[in-house]
Formats: C-alpha cells, structure tokens, sequence
DNA sequence: TCTGGGGTCCTAGGACCC
DNA sequence: TCTGGGGTCCTAGGACCC
C-alpha cells in the first residue's frame, strides 16, 4: 500500500459496444450488443442502453434477444478494438514506462515509476488528462481509478463508471472496503463467495474479522492468506510490464452436438491447425499438448500430453491431439472441441528439440517419419494446414456488423440477412445515419469490406470537405491517428447518449436476421464470431447508465447494489 | 433461456529420483 | 524389508478474469 494513491487503472466504458457505436452512426444512442450471434452465442458487451433491458456480459444472446428484441446484435470485429487498444495503450505509455494490460480495454499503470509527483492532485490531474486524451484519440470514453494499491485501484474504476474518475485517498481504504461485498474483491468469484457465505462470511470487514488461518481453512493456502491480504487492504502487488504467454489455445462451440466420431477427429485436427498458426505468429513453440472436450451435457474433460521437446509442427500437434482424443468417448455428442499448446518456448531455441520431438512422436504413433524435405526449415514455416483434410470451402456468410463495400454506394455494414437477402447500411464513422438497402446474398456487387478508422483522418477533417463521406476510403485499414487534430466537430462517440426513453424510434431499432448457417459450422467461423473479451467486466448496474445518474464516490451507494450485477455471472 | 473464447493460477495425486 | 522424506515433473480438474 503507497503512500500516494499513484496506481492508475483505467477501464474503457462498455468497450465493444462503444467502438461500434462510434463506427456506426445509426447506431449511436442505441441499445447495442456485441458477442456470438449464433444460438450458442453468449454476450461479450451491452452498450449502457442495452443494459437498461437488464442485458449483462456474459448472458446467453438468446436471453438478450428476449429482453431487448430491438436492439442491434453485432458481431465482434477485434481487428478494429485491437486498433483502438494500441492508441489507448499508447497514450498511457507516454505515462510511464510501467504499464500492465490486462485485456485489450484495461490496463495499469504505475505512475510513480513515470515521474509522476506523488500527490492526489498532481495523479489526479494527470487521469483527468488521460480521460480527455482518450477521448480525443478515439472517441471513446474511459474510466479512471487511482489508489495506492492495484485493487484498490480496480475498485475505484469500477466506481467511476462510466466515463469517470475515482480517487482513493490514502487511510481511508479500510473504511470504505470494510462494508463491501466480498466479491468486489477481484479473485472471489461464485464459488469462493459462496464458500464464504456458509461460513456466515459476506463483506470485506467480515472477511478480514475472520482471520487468516479461517479462510485458509475454508479456501486453501493461496487463496486463503490471498484474500485475507487483500481484504486487510494488503496489496503490494508491483505493476508488471511485459509478461510473455504462457499457453496458446484454439477452441469451437459447434451450433449443435457433434456426434459423429469422423467429424469429431476432423474438427480436432482443423483446430490443431488453428492453435499452432496462432503459436507460430507469436514465434513461440510448446511442449504440452492439451485437448479439451465439453460433453452434450457441458461435462467437460481435458487430456494432456508431454512431449520430449518443443514443437511448432502441425503435424506433430495433430497426432497428439489425434491420440489423445482416441481415450475420450464421444458418443453421445460434442458440444465444444478445443486444442491448446502450453510449456512455451522461444520458436528461436526450438530447431533441434522439435525435429527430435517430431521424429520421436510420429514413430511413437507407428508413423512414418516425414521425410526431410516436408519439415519446416528454420526460419521457413511449412504451411499450416498442409496434409490435414481438405475443408469443404465454406459458403460466404454476412455475418451483421461485419463491413462491407458495395461497387456503387460505397462502405457499409451488414444490419441483417436471411432468406436469400442481406441488408446493409451505408454509413461511416463521421457520417450522418446512413440508409439502408437489400441485396441478393449472392450480389456480385458486394464484397468484404476494410474496417474504417474511428476517427476521420486528416485529410477529411481538416478542410471544409462536404463531400469527407466518400474520401476516407482511401484511409482504409490506417489506424486511428492519436496526433489527428481534433476539429470543431466532435469526435464520433462523445455527442450526450443515452435518450432514457429507449430504443424504439423511427430510425431505430435494427432488425437483425440470423444469418441461415448449415449445420456443420461451428458457431464461430475463424476469426469472427470469437467473443474474447470483458464479459464480467461491465459492472455498473443499469441505473448508473443513464447520463443523469450522478457519479460519485460509490460509497454513497449500498453494497448490495453494486454487487447484485456481478453476482448474474455464469 | 442454458451457459463463448482466450487466458492465468492453484490443488492434488502419482511417478520418479535422491 | 517394515519403511523416511523432500523435490520435481506430469496429469486432471477447477476457480477466476476479461
């Protein structure tokens, strides 16, 4: 615990959801839900209007569809967020030189290390900064902690949503923890509160009332004198920069159980595939391979297997994934399939333990040795995918949310498609609400489109430029320049949101189809559908979403408040 | 209304070695 | 031959986080 409250955390407001709201006009003021659009799809973010409907992270989409039909159900698009994420990441960079990203919309920083004079209004100023820097970078709203501990830090952001700052001051920590929820504090989930509550355990002070040696009773050594620490408000955790990867992992949720044992050993073998182009792009190698089954009935299982030596090969993970997945029933049908590598190593030290480990594991499978010429030389990666069974080419799918770009009307974004048709808005971050047309699924005039930065370029802003609508074409791709003056105009996503009166207006509610998916595909189609991100993040209840709702120090606001939200978690 | 995908860390038992 | 104990690696599962 610091002296000065000079740990910084900062939390972007419902991530996702924000940055489509800035890329997409219409969409702006409306409830907006990121995450997997399919029938197994869960919610990775709700825009603060959506979580009036009681929309939270990680629900079933399903569940959301039912509270909120009107709202727009996009699918994710990380390229974009992870651009976002880098200018972010960039301004508190310019912080210190100690900063820890926890996921692409969260991160610490630690402020003494960047020189910052240790006083509430020296860090104080600088969060403020941050904010309107941020702001002005993106377009996007963030919230600020300050604390002289991580977690005091955390806690203070959460408080601070959204679009706030929340300074902890050093001496009043214990007071103002003491009458929290246990699960406000981070590494206490379902389980572990659940534990506690039997043991008549359910706030912060209760917790650090019952001692360390009881809770390492209850929770075990780690976690036990953990939390205890932490609910004492001991937290000397040092903020740490760069940590390399430790696993690599690839997995697919099928849209319905798999039960066929051919298809099984295919979906396994494409996912190897998958898992070491990820590993080989991260120019890493591992040992261990890892399978993961989750049953019809959501038992889940892993297997695991050591290999002598680091591997980048597919061919070697396939096997190993092949005959661990031969000690696994499957019989009665699979809902999820997942491969991962673990006990990482650098791909530079991997040449001559990988040969031995391929060699060694392919005669250990009865398999012929690839001869010489297949293996991958150094340096020259042997194409991923080769020798597996060939995929059936996937049909195109206009999946809503996606971009796309039309040979006449220009970019646009998929709202909706069924029955033979897909239905695009042509809008652009710094255009007004565009409008709307159908097409044929199969129109030649459509094709994929270049996400659009979220912030116009220069080119666009700086001259009168009526016509700015059609130029940033040309900045496709470009990321959000974090130098880009900011004109008059206001940035895409700062303009006052959140009418209460909801959704339903004339141009509103976004009537999205699910797009018709044959049977075979998993739920998420490479690269897509994949909902990593802050589910469980987005804290604040659906009442602090609203622009009137006053931002204060959440002391003022009953435990039980706050945590109801948390507590919806799977 | 059933429950994504990508990670991290911890526990516990057995093998194996000294 | 009546019996110990510690350290490390491997495997499987689970809690938690975003």
């Amino acid at each position: 615990m610091r002296a000065a409250p000079t740990i910084l955390h900062l939390d972007m407001d419902a991530f996702y959801a924000s940055a489509e709201q800035a890329a997409k006009p219409s969409l702006r003021g409306k409830p907006v839900v990121v995450g997997g659009i399919g029938p197994r799809g869960v919610v990775a973010t709700a825009s603060y209007e959506a979580r009036v409907f009681g929309i939270r992270s990680a629900m079933a989409t399903a569940q959301a569809r039912r509270l909120c039909p009107n709202a727009a159900y996009l699918t994710p698009r990380f390229p974009v967020y992870r651009q976002v994420s880098e200018v972010v990441m960039g301004l508190l960079g310019a912080l210190s030189p100690l900063v820890e990203p926890l996921s692409l919309d969260e991160a610490f920083v630690d402020l003494e290390a960047g020189g910052v004079e240790p006083s509430s209004a020296a860090v104080r100023a600088v969060g403020e900064r941050l904010r309107r820097d941020i702001v002005a970078a993106t377009g996007l709203t963030g919230s600020v902690g300050l604390a002289g501990s991580k977690m005091l830090a955390k806690i203070a952001s959460e408080q601070a949503k959204p679009d706030g700052l929340v300074l902890i001051e050093p001496g009043t920590e214990r007071e103002l923890l003491g009458p929290m929820s246990v699960r406000a504090v981070p590494g206490v989930g379902p389980a572990t509160a659940e534990t506690l509550r039997r043991a008549g355990i359910t706030t912060v002070s209760e917790t650090a009332e019952a001692g360390e040696a009881e809770l390492v009773r209850l929770l075990g050594k780690a976690h036990g004198s953990g939390l205890y620490a932490l609910a004492t408000g001991h937290d000397d955790r040092p903020v740490v920069a760069e940590r390399d990867a430790k696993s690599v992992s690839v997995e697919d949720t099928f849209e319905e159980d798999v039960t066929d044992r051919t298809r099984v050993q295919l979906e396994l073998a494409r996912l190897a595939d998958r898992c070491v182009r990820r590993l080989r792009d991260a120019g890493r190698s591992g040992r261990t391979v890892v399978i993961k089954v989750r049953r019809y009935d959501f038992s889940t299982l892993t297997r695991s297997e050591t290999l002598r030596g680091p591997t980048d090969d597919p061919g070697v993970v396939r096997e190993a994934a092949a005959r661990l997945l031969d000690g696994v029933d499957t019989t009665a049908g699979v809902r999820l399939l997942g491969v991962g590598v673990t006990g990482l190593a650098d791909y530079t030290q991997e040449d001559l333990f990988a040969q031995a480990a391929s060699e060694a594991a392919a005669a250990e499978a009865e398999l012929p040795v690839p001869p010489e010429g297949a293996e991958a030389v150094a340096g020259e990666p042997t194409p991923v995918g080769e020798g597996a069974p060939e995929a059936p080419e996937r049909p195109r799918r206009w999946l809503p949310g996606l971009d796309v770009r039309h040979s006449e009307y220009g970019a646009g974004w998929i709202q909706g498609s069924g029955v033979g048709r897909v239905t695009v808005r042509f809008e652009q971050p710094w255009s007004e609400p565009g409008r709307v047309r159908t097409f044929a699924v199969d129109d030649p005039a459509l094709e994929p489109g270049e996400p659009l930065p979220l912030i116009s370029p220069r080119a666009s802003v700086s001259g009168e430029d009526p016509g700015g609508a059609r130029k940033p074409v040309a900045a496709e791709g470009h990321p959000a320049d974090p130098e880009a003056p900011v004109s008059g105009e206001a940035p895409v996503g700062t303009q006052d949101p959140v009418s209460a009166e909801g959704p339903v207006g004339a141009q509103g509610p976004v009537e999205v189809r699910e797009a018709a998916v044959g049977a075979e595909s998993p739920v998420s189609g490479e690269g897509l559908a994949r909902t990593q991100g802050p589910a469980g993040a987005e804290g604040p209840a659906a009442a602090r979403s609203l622009v009137g709702a006053r931002r204060s120090l959440g002391a003022e606001r009953p435990a039980s408040a706050r945590t109801s939200v948390r507590a919806e978690g799977p």
